[in-house]
DNA sequence: TAGGGACCTGCC
DNA sequence: GCAGGTCCCT
């Protein structure tokens, strides 16, 4: 029995559109690269098989291009959002031009993301992208038309079979425990249905909630919340995010340490400032300090 | 509520 | 030495 396969095309203007640079942005970790003008990315039980074309892109997937669509956020015109932002916090609008095509991604699979995200704990990106490749690999397998192999990522039920010291041995290292603890607990609350309901709960309770689980701190939850559950004003604060908002908002800050307290004041802060743009401006400041390297040693002055 | 330290692994 | 933190303990 075979899935159907869907094939269309996109047309896109770069300044609104860049795959590459949404992809590796650090906020979904299973796209790669086979070659120059072609990508493969996977989201749940999703897969997409891009090439580049004049214009545009030319996509085969096995979900419609609704899909497509709502995962790079096709709705939404990144013009108006750039002029919306631009005119809340001039600061931002210069990056604008250094991030061409840049979007804030809006992902289907919260466990996905979920898991993703508890992987990025104290991590840097290429091996938090090897470890969610590993993790997928529990998934079942979807054979694309051309003969490779997508994988779904796995359920609660396959993921509940994987050992720590499993993890371990495939380099997780401190973090194996949170995979697995994470596990325990998902399918102790109720699995797949507890975690689909989150989506009926206000943006507070769901931030609240997410921080319970084992693995899942302030900054992971906003970010499970910002990607995986569409909460688009949420800004998680990780230790970029802290040393801009001291840049640019909270200078008297400059020789204090990140508490639950300033934690908080900084979310704040992007919502009254950004309102539901928050997240997605939170994520071009991330990625212009991400990029330009300016994380590297605050200088002690 | 704050502050300090441990924790896997890999790359600068 | 530090990375898109979390957890545990004063």
């Amino acid at each position: 029995m075979t899935d159907p396969i869907y094939q269309f095309r996109r047309e896109i203007d770069p300044v609104d559109f860049d795959l590459a640079r949404c992809v590796v942005s650090g906020q979904v970790f299973r796209w790669e690269s086979p070659a120059p003008g072609h990508w493969r990315g996977a989201d749940g039980a999703t897969w997409w098989d891009a090439h580049e074309v004049l214009g545009g892109w030319s996509v085969v997937s096995n979900q419609p291009s609704s899909t497509w669509d709502r995962f790079f956020r096709g709705d939404v015109s990144g013009a108006e959002f750039r002029a919306r932002v631009t005119l809340a916090g001039p600061e931002v609008g210069p990056l604008f031009a250094m991030l061409p095509g840049h979007r804030l991604l809006r992902p289907a699979c919260a466990r996905e993301v979920l898991f993703s995200f508890v992987c990025t704990a104290n991590n840097h990106l290429p091996r938090i992208r090897r470890m969610v490749r590993h993790l997928a690999e529990f998934g079942i397998p979807m054979t694309r038309p051309d003969g490779t192999v997508a994988r779904a990522f796995p359920t609660l039920d396959k993921l509940v079979l994987v050992s720590e010291s499993q993890l371990r041995a495939a380099g997780f290292g401190y973090r194996a425990a949170y995979v697995t603890q994470l596990v325990q607990e998902l399918v102790a609350r109720g699995g797949e249905t507890w975690l689909d309901d989150l989506r009926n709960r206000p943006t507070p309770e769901l931030r609240r909630t997410l921080r319970t689980l084992p693995g899942v701190g302030p900054k992971v939850a906003d970010c499970v919340a910002l990607f995986g559950f569409d909460r688009t004003e949420v800004v998680p604060v990780d230790t970029h995010v802290w040393q801009i908002a001291v840049r640019h908002y909270f200078p008297d800050w400059a020789a204090e340490t990140l508490t639950a307290r300033r934690y908080e004041q900084i979310a704040e802060f992007f919502i009254e400032r950004f309102g539901p743009d928050a997240g997605w401006a939170h994520q071009v400041l991330f990625c212009d300090n991400l990029i330009h390297g300016r994380s590297r040693r605050i200088p002690k002055a």
